[in-house]
RNA sequence: CGCGGGGUGGAGCAGUCUGGUAGCUCGUUGGGCUCAUAACCCAAAGGUCGCAGGUUCAAAUCCUGCCCCCGCAA
């Protein structure tokens, strides 16, 4: 069986690495462009185009897959099943057409739940104590594709965006590279979803990572978390952007004071928020380096008192 | 040439606009107080102010070039 992945995060790594374990033949792996990164733009590869180079594999990063030429050269490569995982933009309906067993997709949830770009996040803002992995056939609807099998996994108090991806992308290629001869030879038969109990999600921008002192530290807590590493969450001082990190929730009770007054500045920074205390213990202000709270307290004369925004 | 912030004793910062004795909160060292202490009091050590050049009687501060760090944007 020859296999085309599509792929483009380090969420995509460890199916790729599990397909050629397994002794699969991967005839394409395609990710997106490389991109400017850094203040230096240099161009880099999506990690999935850096570990296919790695193992030796074709490599195919097209701008789009919605062109005649594109779609011709997916064609070519005769293969009898596509392998989705975070591929980054849909697949438009004559690429699902191409290969005789169709395309499977790894998705980051227990699907109907959390259907979208950002399944991992989306069970941590949710506050779920359990999320996991989708194996899925692949049609023209986001993430709405029968499934053939999932896995759950239990989410650790405190965990975040990041860990959790981590596992269940691992998880994730174990699941896959389980399933694929019985999905391949017709034994397993993808499941329908069921729309009614179907939940979506966005992409997670740069804004989401303000903070709204209003909210309950509970609900921003668990912002930390989901947005950990990117795009982490921060408020403002001063006029001053200040990154908050090795952020907590020391409280759900109301303290009394009014939101976002800094009501601890030592060891942690903490804060009254709309309900409950929500703490830091590392701080970085715009434009300097990263310090631990009782540092950036000593050289930014944080006191108790004084109100971030 | 994408936008912006920063490099000042061991740490983090102020001072730079309006040139003129190096400051603050800590840390370190010594002493004191205390049953005791990471607490408190007293004292001390420690800095080519990123590098190079320029202007000036005088540069952390003004001008030019370079190096390094960080945020945003992508």
């Amino acid at each position: 069986m020859k296999i085309v992945f599509f792929g483009s995060p380090a969420f995509a790594v460890p199916s790729l690495e599990a397909l050629v374990d397994r002794g699969h033949e991967i005839g394409l792996v395609v990710s997106q462009p490389a991109k400017p990164v850094g203040r230096k733009k240099l161009l880099t590869d999506p990690p999935v185009a850096v570990r296919a180079r790695e193992l030796g594999l074709v490599r195919f990063q097209p701008g789009t897959l919605r062109n005649d030429e594109v779609v011709g050269f997916l064609a070519a490569s005769g293969a009898d099943l596509f392998v989705v995982v975070a591929y980054g933009k849909i697949l438009p309906a004559n690429v699902l057409a191409l290969p005789r067993l169709g395309a499977v997709n790894v998705h980051g949830s227990v699907l109907p739940r959390w259907r979208g770009a950002s399944p991992v996040q989306a069970a941590l803002l949710a506050g779920d104590a359990e999320t996991g992995v989708s194996l899925m056939k692949m049609d023209v609807g986001m993430d709405t594709g029968p499934v053939y099998a999932s896995v759950p996994a239990v989410i650790a108090p405190g965990e975040d965006a990041e860990t959790l991806a981590l596992r269940l992308s691992k998880l994730g290629a174990k699941l896959l590279v389980d399933s694929i001869h019985a999905l391949a030879d017709g034994t397993s038969v993808p499941v329908s979803q069921d729309d009614a109990q179907a939940t979506s999600c966005p992409k997670i921008k740069r804004e989401d990572g303000r903070i709204d002192w209003t909210l309950d530290a509970l609900e921003l807590e668990r912002r930390a978390r989901a947005f950990t590493p990117w795009p982490g969450l921060f408020a403002e001082r001063q006029g001053i952007r200040v990154k908050l990190a090795g952020v907590t929730l020391v409280s759900k009770d109301a303290s009394g004071a009014p939101a976002g007054t800094v009501i601890a500045a030592g060891e942690s920074v903490q804060w009254a928020c709309g309900a409950g205390v929500l703490s830091a213990q590392v701080l970085q202000a715009d434009g300097r380096r990263a310090l631990p709270a009782l540092e950036f307290v000593r050289g930014e004369r944080v006191s108790v008192g004084e109100v971030w925004t």
